[in-house]
Parts: structure tokens; C-alpha cells; sequence
DNA sequence: GTCTTAGGTTGACGCTGTCTACTTTGCGAG
DNA sequence: CTCGCAAAGTAGACAGCGTCAACCTAAGAC
């Protein structure tokens, strides 16, 4: 009985079901989408119950939510990553970078974050407090800009042109991670340039890097 | 009976079920969501037995499918609606008014378009044709910018532009009509400003209307 | 010893999309 | 006028889903 178990390795209930449970439900997201995502099959693939992660998550948006969550964290992790060193030019492209390379790099987390909608976000605080780190980030590597003075006055425009940079990034970001744009049939060089070219008109959009006047 | 049917108007059944049901799913969809709208809960909102809506569409796809193409085309009518003038400068920042403001007063139409994931692009091509036109506009709108000269190399700069137009557009777009930016506590004027900034960088990252060298 | 409790199981309910079969209705051919 | 036929609507069934409730079981706490 108990060797029986053993040898199927696959039916071998997972020590830890809450931690199983979160891969599992990545691996179904990550194959078919957040909309199949099923705590019936999240069970059935780990050999429990169809309510055994019901003891660990209340409900299917509790469970999003947690990987949404820890999304959220790994994002903010990436951005804080790279060093700060004394040239705020290039630790501001470094960040561009940055940004949509963990796009590029973990689609599935970017759409989950910012691609879907998210399950009630008054109802997990701690999510949007790593979505404002993120943010808070962006905006105080443009406050180090030498360009960008002291004062109420240039502290509003470095909020203008943080979202300004957030939001061309973002929609890079999920425009190339859309079904629209692949079927657009644009030239594959295009795809390729899209991100040095998009900071390269950032940075003279904001006036900086000698491109300006 | 007849009567009887002709008092009690909400029951009454429609004389074009088929552009009911479009009507009634936005109206869910409006209200809780496109994961909520079920085709059970239109017909019943409509008095009809709950497989009438299926003589009109194959599947719950599908008519997500036909709001979502109807999206795309009055958001191409929208960009197209302006007309053309001889100053192609303000013609391009009219349109990325224009884009905007669609997004703005039409919030559920865009987050259909570009915020969801759609149902099988392949199987509805004619979708994907009002996509390209929109991304034309805006294309041959960039191409008569006086700055933008002609040949291959100038073609695929305009291209690239394009892009970083159409994201910048679109990642503010997105941003402002998510939760994300809700909960960021920024100030207000910070959102009141935001189209005029963002169109503002956009013209000085292009290098046009007199801010480029 | 007993008691509590976290974790897992089983069963049920109502919801969904969708398949199938049946009935009604309208309309043109003969 | 009748017949036939196709379109439109109805009714029933099935499996899958989330979730509520009850039950079991094993590991500690006292």
C-alpha cells in the first residue's frame, strides 16, 4: 500500500498543498489562461480532493489574488534590482529597460498585473502597496534627472512625466504582449527596434541625453 | 392575451432578438464585468427560454466577439471622423485627442478592444481588418508630417513612431482606466493634466511642432 | 486520558455553456 | 388551399464549475 503510493510519484500528495497549489494554478494560467483557471483542476492535478484547496484558499479570487500579489513583488524586485550609480540618465534607461524586460520576460505575471482585471483591490492593500513601490521607483529616478529642479512646480511635472514614461512603457509592453498587434502583420524588424526606439523618443520627449535643445 | 403580452412590456418579446441580446450583454457587461455576462442571463433578462439566444450565435464567443468587432469600428469612425486640414501637426494631436477621448467616453468598449483577451482573433478576421485601419490613421497621419521625408528608411521611422504613438496612447489610456492607477493616491490635477502632458512629450519625442532641433 | 483543531474527503446545490430533440411559426411552391 | 420546409423558440439533459455543509482523521495541548 504505502510502496504503491511511492511509485506513483505523480499521484503523491505535495507536502506543502498551499504552495503546490499556487504552481499548479500558474501552470494552468500560463497554458490556457486566467479565464480557465479552475480549483478543480488545480486538485484534481495534484491528486487531492476537489475542496482540499478550499482549506487554504477561501475562495478562486483569494488564490489569484496571492500570485497576482507575489507578481507584484517580483516586479518591484526587478525594477530595484540594478544599482544606482551617478549618471540618473542612465540609470533612467537602465530602468526602461528593465521594465520591459520583465514584460518580455514574464508575460504571464505583466498580463496579470496589468492586463487583467483584478479581483477586488480595496480587499488586498498589500498588492497595491507593491504597485505604488513600483511607481514611487520610476519617480525617483526622474527626480534625480538634472534637468529637473526643486520646487511644488517641478515636482508636479516630474509626476506628468512619470506617468508619461509609465504609460508608454506599459503600452509597449501590452500592445506587444496583445493578440492585436501580432496580427497586424507589421515587418519583424519593427518588433526588434521597438524598444531602443521607444526610449530613444522618451528621452527626447523628456529633454534629456543631449537630444534636446 | 395579447393584451396581457402588450402590458407587461418588459416581457414582451423583441421583434430583432438577435440585436437584443448585443444590447443586453453590454448592458452586463457594463454593469459587472465580461467575466459575468452569461447568455442564460440575457435570455432570461429578455423573457426568452434560455437556448433562444444560441439561434443568433453559435457560442457565447461569438457574440463577444461580434460587440467586440462593433468596438473597433465605431472607435475607426471616431479616429476618421475629423477632418483633414492642411496642417498636418494639428491634425495628429487631434487625433491623439480624439483616441483618448474615445477611451474616455467609451471606457467598456476600449477595455473590450485592448483589455481583454479576445476570443480567438484568427476566427474573426474582419475584426482584425478594423484594428489595421486604425492603426493606418494614425500611420498616414505621422507619414504627412512635413519632418518625415520619403524612401524605406524614412517609411520604417514612421512606423516606429507609430508604435510609440499608439503606446503612449494606449498605455494611458489603459493605465487611467485601471485599478492600478486609482489606488496610487496621486494628486488630481495630476489626471486633469495628463492628456495635454502626455500629447505635449509626445510632439517634443517626435521632434515635431517647433521643439525639436 | 480527552479535546481541539487544521487539513482532507464526500456530497449536494445552483450556476454555467452546449448538445439534442421537439414544437411553433411563417412563407413560398405546387 | 394545402403541403413542405426552414427558421426561430422551447424543453430537457449533461458535464463542469464554485461553494456550502457535514463528516472523518491525525496531531498536538492540556
Amino acid at each position: 500500500m504505502i510502496s504503491l503510493l511511492a511509485m506513483s510519484g505523480k499521484k503523491a500528495k505535495p507536502a506543502n498543498l498551499r504552495e503546490a497549489c499556487i504552481r499548479e494554478a500558474l501552470s494552468i494560467i500560463e497554458r490556457s489562461g486566467v479565464e480557465e483557471l479552475s480549483l478543480r483542476e488545480v486538485a484534481r492535478r495534484l491528486g487531492v480532493s476537489h475542496q482540499a484547496p478550499y482549506k487554504h484558499f477561501p475562495s478562486r479570487d483569494h488564490i489569484l489574488a496571492e500570485i497576482v500579489a507575489r507578481a507584484f513583488e517580483s516586479f518591484a524586485q526587478y525594477l530595484d534590482a540594478r544599482p544606482q550609480t551617478d549618471d540618473p540618465d542612465a540609470d533612467l534607461g537602465e530602468m526602461g529597460v528593465a521594465y520591459l524586460g520583465y514584460a518580455q520576460a514574464h508575460p504571464l505575471q505583466y498580463r496579470l498585473m496589468f492586463g487583467t482585471p483584478l479581483p477586488d483591490p480595496r480587499k488586498h492593500p498589500e498588492m497595491m502597496k507593491k504597485a505604488r513601490h513600483a511607481f514611487s521607483l520610476l519617480r525617483d529616478g526622474l527626480r534625480r534627472l538634472p534637468s529637473k529642479g526643486q520646487g511644488p512646480e517641478q515636482e508636479a511635472e516630474v509626476l506628468q512625466d512619470a506617468l508619461f514614461i509609465w504609460s508608454t512603457l506599459h503600452g509597449l509592453a501590452s500592445l506587444s504582449g496583445s493578440s492585436v498587434l501580432r496580427t497586424l502583420d507589421l515587418p519583424p524588424e519593427l518588433h526588434e527596434n521597438a524598444i531602443s526606439h521607444t526610449l530613444l523618443r522618451i528621452g527626447t520627449g523628456i529633454g534629456k541625453g543631449g537630444a534636446g535643445p
